[in-house]
DNA sequence: TAAAAATATGAATTTTATTCATATTAAAAA
DNA sequence: TTTTTAATATGAATAAAATTCATATTTTTA
């Protein structure tokens, strides 16, 4: 025996109720009185509960009938709410936007860049994990993420790397500081310093995967912050040296405090890029995303070339 | 095209979800793998949104799928809470019990009556109209309400009345009132009186149906006051006399301020009755109403035997 | 009491869902 | 890698369910 109340009885429950009749609730819902007349008897059998009063014509709902009609009026409009929230999203007008960073001190020119697309954007529900403590890339091959900012462009089936800009990292020191007498910095000059850096693994940090490492050298002592302003902080008070992207210490640029140094005699670059599942490059608000990303990231090179 | 999300569809949903994995699934609810397979291909195809990630085997939620899964989590409890509520109902655990009562001086007796129903049928649905805004006997016919208290049962097809319990209805005045010496009251006695009564009409007050009326006296005026205590203080301050069932003034019986007389030389003897649709009375809190109502009856005779 | 309006019903029909058998695909093991 | 295994997808056949049509029954109204 299968019991089992389906929306198309809510549906007529409602409509009987607010047609007052089911000829006239038939008309509402496009059917025939007959239709919804097998369709009551059924839901009827099924509950084994008089839902209408039939000794009245037009029939009117009983009191479990219209414990039913309640149920109805409060369900019918969230099923309606999640298929409205459907066609916004086939549409592009909403969507997931869960961003994982694998570059610590991407938040720093992510945030505005957010702010603006939110503004955009009301309906994409986005979310930020710092890529730390999970595979960033792996988790968004199985969509648990949707876009993921990264230094490290690998050729992924699947997943589109999306240029967004170039950085140089640059070595940052307090003015009083020794090397900042130094025209350029160099891997053995680390050998004596405390390094300040993001509590991240060496291999996503600039300083470890392209100077210190390749070079076989360890800093005299590491110290770890978590926010850039706090790193800034413990260089001014020479407390240690840090290496920063460009980007992230152009306000400080003219601050007499601190000295900027570019490290190696040519400097290291990189680039920043927006990996993505390939198919969601097709969603408007993904590709307007990325857009804004590399109009803030034209900005920023702008600030810096100013100065 | 058609775009109905249905209660089978929520509970895949969550079944997938669950069991992890449709094929688990299908056991879950007993049905085969293809059903559920060909169910969510067609959801997908209804919403236009991926809500399983097929990258991935066992397949998952994706974004969209998690969001209908809350829903599903919202509204299957619900309908599953009316399921069960209309089971309550069939076993006659649950229901309506909407009284009308015609005799106004009920109350007084009912409310004990009801707040021993309402401790042993929590579940059902009490609801008390005083029966003078409309016609009781036909609202019970149209299902409006489920019990009429009333005093003058009537041959209606459909309809059963039960007798609960006989009483007599007795003359009250002032110990000081100059009736108070008569052995018993007589209709001529009330011409010079002024009457207090409850403000319903005639009809439905004995003293008029059973003696004024037949006798064609006329109070020489009339009072109206709603609540029986009231009435008796009205009483006791000789602002007039009244008439009340003889188990309203059980309690005054020997208070020295009042004067209780039979109407008549052999009183006027009145049934109560309880008038139901006579398919209710086989719902056992229907029968058990009636059964306590039937108790209540008794004691209060045995009170009155007493004194 | 007849006429009109509303609902109920049975059988035929259409639509929809499920099963069966099997193909395809992803994950795990070798 | 390749093989194996587990999981899901799919097409056609079947089963189940909902809807329609034609008409009967019931209630209300004139």
């Amino acid at each position: 025996m299968k019991m089992h109340i389906e929306f198309r009885h809510l549906r007529t429950v409602r409509a009987v109720h607010e047609a007052g009749g089911v000829a006239r609730a038939a008309d509402l819902l496009n059917t025939t009185q007959s239709a919804l007349s097998h369709q009551i008897k059924g839901l009827e059998k099924q509950t084994g509960v008089e839902l209408f009063i039939r000794k009245s014509k037009p029939i009117r709902l009983s009191a479990a009938g219209q414990r039913l009609l309640k149920l109805a009026n409060k369900i019918l409009p969230e099923i309606d709410a999640i298929q409205s929230e459907f066609e916004d999203l086939r549409s592009g007008k909403s969507g997931r936007l869960h961003i994982a960073i694998e570059c610590h001190a991407c938040f720093e020119w992510l945030f505005p860049v957010l702010e603006k697309f939110r503004q955009k954007w009301p309906d994409v529900d986005i979310d930020i994990k710092p890529g730390l403590a999970f595979e960033a890339l792996p988790a968004l091959q199985k969509e648990n993420v949707d876009l993921v900012i990264s230094s490290d462009p690998e050729k992924l089936p699947g997943i589109t790397f999306t240029h967004l800009f170039d950085y140089k990292s640059v070595f940052v020191s307090s003015a009083k500081h020794p090397l900042s007498k130094k025209k350029w910095i160099e891997a053995s000059d680390f050998t004596k310093e405390t390094l300040i850096t993001y509590p991240v693994e060496r291999s996503r940090l600039d300083v470890f995967s392209q100077l210190l490492i390749p070079n076989k050298v360890e800093p005299a002592q590491i110290r770890k912050a978590d926010l850039t302003s706090i790193i800034l902080l413990l260089v001014a008070s020479d407390r240690g040296v840090t290496v920063l992207p460009d980007w992230v210490v152009a306000e400080i640029r003219n601050n007499s405090d601190y000295s900027i140094k570019p490290l190696s005699k040519k400097g290291i670059e990189r680039g920043l890029y927006a990996a993505t599942r390939t198919e969601c490059l097709e969603k408007p608000f993904m590709r307007n995303l990325i857009d804004l990303a590399g109009q803030e990231a034209g900005r920023l090179q702008k600030s810096l070339d100013s100065l």
